[in-house]
DNA sequence: TATGAATGAGAATTCATTCAT
DNA sequence: GATGAATGAATTCTCATTCAT
């Protein structure tokens, strides 16, 4: 018979990748990387130890993969959101845009905050941790300068705090926390302005 | 030889548990817990491996101890602080207290907000860091209300993620973070009246 | 499409033997038989690790192939080189032949020696190394009688026994071996008769 | 009860390190180093894989060991023997050490001399066998420079290529290699001075 | 109290081999 | 004939924990 053909082999490939990556994001973000072994890894993606060796070369390769991965997704919605608003209603989306993530990709958030602890160990996610806290950091003050809030950066800085603070404190003590008096809160104090607008 | 009093093996008991535990948090708050080993505390701590399970029962509980005493540290200098000052002076002395901790108690920051990524684990982490959380939030809302200020405990919400957001940005930039602006930024932002007053 | 013929299938079979034998000489003799492995072969022979089992029913069969085609490849430049000449001049030829193929095949040399040391794991390789032994040294001492030296056995075996010893030093020494010096050496002290004939 | 003294565990320490370098030792002059696992040696010696990690970093550190003892343990015989003889005797009791070693040390002989093919993968073997293999040359070109012989350079490189061939040949023939009717003919082949004395 | 030797379970990783296509 | 995904056993190595002294 003749062989598979390329396209067979990578959809194969890149089924296999998504369900190793997959069980590893479930199992890292749950019970940290250190906790996660390989084993645990092949046999939640429902395949053999072997075969993940097939697809990475070490547990780090995945973490990497993992959390580039982690970071570029968070980065495509991001962008998408706030580049085509006016700056009123993108700091409510602002808003809107965090509070969502949270509720529904906590993991994610819990996963790449957790590499910060990670740093020393693996420094590649210094870099890409810094990247992405000085791409938040510089759309935040933009939106707050356009906005026309006084010293936006620090404002951008303390906001930025805000986000990852409640993210933090959401992460301890779960449902008990009040997300949404929260939400409601920020959008009172930030975003006044376009809320009077549109009353 | 004249046996020892029961004081002195007391003494004995107190200092061996004494190092082991800064040798514990010195690594553990460093390296992580995962990837902290027993031998490593023994050799850190200057003394043998079997004696540490002279004092611990397990590698857990050592971090049960580890995280208590680092948390009823925090306590102390907290307490001590704020319980006797007027309240636009305890304001001040907050943000005081916090960025002081940060820039000389980084590790311990470190040690105890790293304990929220292992509730998972160790489920009775879960339980102090509500509490602690908790402690703090009802601390400075107390301290916001009798400032005068609305929504105080929203606001003491959003004051204590601006709090550990500081401090996790404070991990991923390192001395790059600006700590002084930003203390300054909130020392203006939330004790201008005070200030005013001073002036 | 026309169905490929028997003589095409040949073709094919042979050329992919070839490769997979060629990539594993290479190998192995560079590395040594357990550091190399099948997918290093396949890869270095430019085809799939499944067509290595199309071919060869194991690792160790392709060892096989690989020493006895080493074997017969080292036989056929040796009988080549000897049956036709008178023993003065086959006595030179030996030592030409010895140092030429230790400059150009030390890796034949190196594969075949290495496996002497694989004997008690591959006892089919005892019985070839003998078989070549014994060649090797009735050869030699024939040649040795031919030219008239008494007890040209023990000193056949004297002779084989400083062929491999040259072969085993210049593999630790490198280049750094005088191979040119000791040829000449050689040379002057089996083949002065014919040398001082020949002036 | 009162922890061991200091030389209990150092008596303890070094019988288990005597136990594994002689477990290890027998396992891999006989098949091979990477033939043989830790597992295998750990059972050989009758003590726990883990054991083996207390005493030694790595597989490849209880080698570096086992040939750094195997080639000091040759080293003291060596020089014991030929340093306060006159040479005519030196060169016999070097033929007569030579064969007595290789009688009852083929395995140390085997275990070394293996070691040339593992020169690439452990560079310290290079270094180590160059060396003995220059003291080796030196000792012997100085005793037949003594002794009176002509170019006893090359001689030397000789004789020393004779030694090891014979060793190589004894291993692949086995008993049937004819070792004493060899030393023999090396005797009266190259002290014949002496012996004729003797007579 | 104090030591460190000893264990064994389990981690990461490799690799010969099989198999569906 | 040809491919490479998939497996599973074996390998090196780590480490919490136990134990004799």
């Amino acid at each position: 018979m003749s062989p598979r053909t390329k396209e067979q082999f990578e959809a194969i490939r890149s089924q296999s990748i998504r369900r190793i990556l997959d069980a590893a994001f479930c199992l890292i973000s749950k019970n940290g990387y250190e906790s996660t072994s390989i084993s645990q890894i092949a046999k939640e993606a429902g395949i053999s130890k072997g075969l993940v060796y097939n697809y990475f070369d070490s547990k780090e390769d995945i973490l990497v993969s993992l959390v580039e991965s982690a970071f570029s997704e968070g980065e495509a919605l991001f962008e998408e959101k706030f580049e085509t608003t006016e700056p009123e209603e993108a700091l409510c989306l602002l808003f809107d845009w965090f509070f969502n993530e949270l509720r529904t990709q906590a993991e994610l958030w819990k996963l790449i905050t957790e590499m910060a602890f990670k740093i020393e160990k693996f420094p590649f996610i210094g870099e890409l941790l810094q990247n992405k806290l000085r791409e938040y950091f510089f759309m935040i003050s933009q939106l707050l300068a356009q906005v026309g809030m006084p010293d936006p950066e620090n404002e951008a800085r303390m906001l930025a705090a805000v986000f990852d603070g409640i993210g933090f404190h959401y992460l301890i003590a779960g449902d008990e926390y009040p997300l949404d008096e929260m939400e409601q809160f920020l959008i009172n104090k930030y975003c006044k302005n376009h809320k009077e607008q549109g009353e």
